[in-house]
RNA sequence: CGGGGAGUAGCGCAGCCUGGUUAGCGCGCCGCGUUCGGGACGCGGAGGUCGGAGGUUCAAAUCCUCUCUCCCCGACCA
């Protein structure tokens, strides 16, 4: 590719716009352009770069025995009212109606259109397990795009979906796609960590996450260094820290606790640690007002919230939502209390004779103690999980870590399968649903986390694999005959040796030139000038590395080879 | 949706508070010349419905109202 015929410029300014690291230096290098806000333009060199990393995800799939499909993105509503998925994904889904008044979404994922596949090809047990995949744009109505490619509306991506005869069957497909992802990771050059993670909307039991460990990430991570735990804070377990008020439960009794409203207040005007409190926090599930209670050192985790629940959507209570419901903020209790979904933290039975509301303004009630002095509906773990707590396995203390998630394993289960009706025929004549997995990766936030992940304050440093060019040929004073013809000369030279080479045959000064190599990342630079081309030879550079080697202009391809064949 | 910020030339910005000639600056772009190993220089140019609509005014980038878009922080997710 002749860089003075490439469709994209690059800029010496990034535009404001841009936040984040992999934002800024792919629009700056003229690899993306934003057209809305999530929707983005890959251009040449962009594209290069997507389909590298496709075509590395394509092979390992295929090697874990993936069969590539293609998916209509244009998809009838009808099926996901038939799987509840139209109100689990809501607002996210983008509907459109044809001329015939037909409701239509885009698909923000496939695994209706999958199961219904089953559903036709698959009848018995002989024709299991299946592995069907694809690489396709998606598209998903999220609340609020941002951090570049990080998290946009249109995306590509990988899903494939396994389909097993049974639990064991799919444990097994699960742990090919944590082997094939691996590769995949490794052979872009970017490490992971595994963890487990919530499933979300998707649906499903087990689910981990592949996170590319990084400051500008969405995600958390808690993760033990020593028994290596790990999981996303969204479902991240953690043992409680121990409390004093242990021991026998003592009666009730009423103290009176003017203008006390927080935790933090109740816990000093009565001289106890918070970990000796009850404290209430009202959600809406649903529309629906519930009311949670958990240890007053602790705070609540929404996404276990949510699961507990099993409701679509959680958000605190809105104040007039709190009192229509009679519950009186600052100082509200179980005790009493009845028409309201009750929801507990485990912790709250960790401990003894703890203070809590009194359901009335300006009054706490000393000694409560679960179960003697009310019941719950739900007791389950729903507590947020945070660097400094014990470890569940081990004890030692939790760490966190921000970092992006450039993956994503769910084990479904039967639910798709069950709700659609995708049976088969089991070897002892009784029908059984498909059971279910289902493997994500997006390509484009791959692109962004390799950015984020190999850059310096002068630009892209690519992994060779998913490069866009192999060689960035550099010529210097290419007015000059001689540099002209011999930088043509090695292009043609490289070309014919099959490197992909981008030449920058443009009469730019050296400073231009050799800052557009650094920002564009391309790994290796070969540099041709009036003085190298007076000792007959080119200067070989690679990205990542500061050493400048003189090679004989014979020996170019040869010393290309070697280094590409050294990583 | 809640909270914060921003829309003026391809990119980065000033001008707005305190309305008043052809709306500025840097970079980039075009032409000519000189340069040529880390974003060169000179001379000459091109390029703007000041996000949109309405209003106030003799007069609006500037004041008022409405609206659209984009960015950042939270809920969602690959």
């Amino acid at each position: 590719m002749r860089l003075s015929t490439l469709f994209g410029k690059t800029l010496r300014q990034s535009p404001a716009e841009a936040d984040s690291v992999s934002h800024q230096l792919l629009l700056k290098a003229g690899m993306i352009h934003q057209v809305a806000a999530g929707v983005y333009a890959y251009l040449p060199l962009g594209w290069r770069v997507l389909r590298k990393i496709e075509q590395i995800i394509r092979e390992e799939m295929d090697a874990a025995g993936g069969q590539e499909v293609m998916l209509p993105v244009l998809q009838p509503f009808e099926m996901w009212q038939e799987t509840g998925r139209d109100l689990a994904f809501g607002k996210s889904l983008f509907t459109l109606t044809d001329r015939r008044d037909r409701d239509l979404c885009l698909g923000p994922t496939h695994e209706e259109i999958v199961t219904a596949l089953a559903r036709l090809n698959v009848r018995s047990y002989r024709d299991l397990p299946m592995m069907p995949y694809q690489i396709q744009t998606k598209f998903r109505d999220e609340p609020r795009p941002r951090g570049g490619l990080l998290r946009v509306r249109e995306f590509h991506m990988k899903d494939l979906y396994s389909l097993d005869v049974s639990q064991e069957a799919l444990d097994r497909s699960y742990q090919k796609m944590v082997r094939a992802y691996n590769n995949i990771y490794a052979r872009c050059g970017l490490p992971v960590v595994m963890v487990e993670a919530d499933s979300g909307a998707i649906g499903g039991k087990d689910s981990h996450e592949f996170i590319l460990l990084a400051e500008t990430g969405e995600d958390e991570v808690i993760y033990c260094a020593q028994c290596g735990y790990a999981a996303n804070a969204d479902r991240a377990a953690f043992a409680r820290p121990e409390v004093e008020n242990k021991g026998e439960p003592l009666p009730l009794e009423e103290v009176s606790t003017p203008g006390v409203k927080t935790i933090e207040e109740l816990a000093r005007f009565l001289g106890v640690l918070t970990g000796q409190t009850l404290k209430a926090v009202f959600y809406a599930a649903d529309g629906e007002v519930v009311f949670v209670v958990i240890r007053g050192d602790l705070e609540v985790n929404e996404v276990k919230l949510k699961n507990a629940l099993k409701c679509i959507e959680v958000r605190l209570a809105t104040e007039g939502e709190v009192t229509g419901a009679g519950l009186v903020a600052g100082s509200a209790s179980p005790i009493g209390l009845s028409g309201i979904r009750i929801v507990a933290d485990d912790s709250i039975a960790m401990g003894a004779n703890f203070v809590i509301g009194a359901n009335k303004p300006d009054a706490h009630l000393k000694n409560a103690n679960y179960p003697r002095d009310f019941k719950v509906d739900i007791m389950t773990d729903i507590a947020l999980a945070q660097a400094g707590y014990r470890c569940v396995g081990c004890g030692a203390e939790l760490l966190s870590e921000r970092g992006i998630e450039v993956g994503h394993l769910f084990k479904l289960g039967t639910v798709f399968s069950e709700k659609m009706g995708a049976f088969y025929l089991d070897q002892d004549g009784t029908e059984k649903p498909i059971v279910m997995g289902c493997y994500g990766i997006g390509l484009g936030r791959l692109l962004a986390a390799a950015v984020e992940q190999n850059h310096d304050e002068k630009g892209i440093i690519w992994p060779l694999s998913i490069a866009p060019h192999q060689v960035y040929l550099c010529p210097l004073s290419i007015d000059r005959d001689e540099v002209a013809e011999a930088a043509g000369k090695l292009y043609s030279e490289l070309r014919k040796a099959r490197f992909e080479v981008l030449f920058d045959d443009r009469e730019e000064s050296p400073g231009v030139k050799f800052n557009d190599a650094d920002l564009l990342g391309i790994p290796i630079r070969v540099v041709v000038s009036p003085r190298t081309l007076k000792q007959g030879a080119a200067e070989v550079k690679l990205r990542a590395q500061r050493q400048i080697e003189l090679v004989p202009l014979g020996d170019v391809a040869e010393k290309l080879k070697a280094i590409l064949a050294s990583r």
